[in-house]
DNA sequence: TATGAATGAGATTTCATTCAT
DNA sequence: AATGAATGAAATCTCATTCAT
């Protein structure tokens, strides 16, 4: 383990130029296809200086999805009631685009989850742990209004696979989505699912 | 390229070895983390045997993709027309419900195609032809009774999105899904979304 | 962890290849300063085969410290009963005969112990166990003759300290030494220690 | 090479402290396996303020070896004609104590020659030079007393070899001996060598 | 006098693929 | 049809030393 150091303005930098290109090759390679040596040519640093700073290469990505994990908390904790109505699903889908913004920003972390929990890192086990945290708080606000006959969680889990795996395929452009459209046909079908159309 | 060449009963049965090892490493370690090492030791055979029938280890993959390809997209033409009613819900549930089952068996190959296509594999390009494919058919039943408000190539992708993320949440253990429930639900919100609860 | 396989003609000699260049190597370098690619050099083979027969540096060096142990071993049991008069010491000169040529041959091993241990690798402690029992063996004949007076575990530490001291001068051209001159010398002091001059 | 300059208190405070954490991290790992970064870090300074003082990593070592020398020179040049009889055996007791005392302090120092010498460094040619001239003293004294048939070099060596190794072990915690055990020991075999017992 | 940061050469290790039998 | 052995390019990681402040 990397001991955390104090670090000065310089070391700050080049540790912000480091996760910064992290983020981005892992955005085009994946996390197993990421090699060290194309995260600090694209940093413009060396070798020598991303062990100063990660212990190694798992230890960036577990730095990043950090960051990323603390926005998505934030972001789930801003879920209001969901209430029916035009205003309710307005509300809703206000929301959902805040979301979709959050994975254009970092969906290329919240997917090398996806490849990284198959091996059992401890990196994808970070990704299971949000998402059951992020569900949590979800599935409280689902609870309030689901129908009787419908699993709150498992409603949620629904809308949570939607808003994962729709962002998923418009990022990778295996699909072409509007993005406009993403969030309103979430909102629509979620709010469907929950008071009816 | 390994000609396609006439196997004897034994041959046929190294390669049949090979394909079921290959599927059950990728399910346990993912694509990149898949070691043609992990493979010929689980199928009692050697590297040597091994690029006697592929040509290298992508090639394992496609033949993996090929044959879960074909059952996908039987799947896509098996969908009936899609109705209105306790009836046709019934129906749709019944679809879904194969459609779990097909996942259950070949998940691992699915999930697999995510992660390759991010390294722009030719064995991603494949997932992501068939994922078109699929899609395809099942926009066509989708157009036929959509509202007009609602944009049936991304409802589909919706339902897709949906049913595919679903499953790899239970299938992976990340959440707790009761595996009746999947289909129901999936019935369900999907009906709902299509013709109103 | 290396699985044991089986080898075969081939194998097995590529191994002793390695193993007998790793005892060259350490001889000339030391434990720490020994580079696996001096290694493989010399065995004129490839990284790659070295990491076939050991799964790292240390295995290999286990593997040579298990061979001399084996000796060492045969070597402590092989000491007759300790007798006074000419005769006991020309049988003890004997005894140290032996003992100096397994040294001249195994010397660097042994040596390397020595290096190791400080760092408290398992190579090391392999060592110390060794030490260990030899001397337990040494110091039974040890006590059966030793003066009320003379503590046998330390005159026992004494004799192998010298054993093991003064061909370590010798092999490493500390000082010049004639090879008979060692275990002449070594008989006298010892002898003259437990049965007087 | 660094010149030798004019330290002010602060300066010199810095360097004692180096060269203890020098002394001190040697003796945990090893000569090999030192790092200027354990280093510093047990002296509380920073890589920087280490080549102020020394040139390289094996500057440090020579310093710690210069210090040793000196107490061992004049340790050598302390010991007195030997003589027969309890009373020039309590003398030759009291000098071996001596050493004992040293190479309790300064054992690792003494201990890294051996391993630095296998490689060829500079350092470990200063032990060597060292044990010669520390040898070259007491067989002058041995060579005034031996009996006609006793090599003075051989049993001279003999004794060092003894007194090193067996406070290497001691150090080393390889086996337990009484501290007061070692020089009586040693004392009385080297006596008994050579006046008879 | 001090130090945090950076460097890059060199070491270890992995693994897809080829070879020889 | 099968396989044990070998390969080497490429990846990860280490650490003595230098730089800039």
């Amino acid at each position: 383990m990397t001991e955390p150091r104090e670090l000065r303005a310089r070391g700050r930098n080049t540790k912000r130029r480091l996760l910064d290109a992290g983020e981005t090759v892992l955005a085009s390679k994946g996390y197993h296809a990421t090699r060290v040596d194309d995260v600090v040519k694209l940093a413009r640093t060396s070798h020598g200086t991303f062990y100063l700073y990660f212990s190694n290469k798992e230890e960036l990505f577990r730095a990043l999805a950090a960051e990323v994990a603390e926005e998505m908390q934030s972001l789930a904790e801003a879920l209001e009631p969901l209430t029916d109505g035009a205003d309710g699903r307005a509300r809703l889908q206000s929301w959902i685009t805040q979301f979709v913004e959050v994975y254009r920003r970092h969906g290329p972390v919240i997917r090398a989850w996806t490849e990284a929990e198959i091996g059992g890192s401890e990196f994808g086990r970070l990704g299971t742990d949000l998402l059951t945290q992020f569900t949590r708080v979800v599935i409280a606000r689902v609870s309030e209004v689901a129908p009787p006959d419908l699993d709150p969680a498992v409603a949620t889990l629904v809308l949570v696979a939607m808003l994962e795996r729709l962002n998923y395929y418009a990022l990778t452009n295996q699909v072409h989505i509007e993005p406009d459209a993403i969030s309103e046909t979430l909102a629509r079908v979620t709010h469907a699912s929950l008071f009816g159309s």
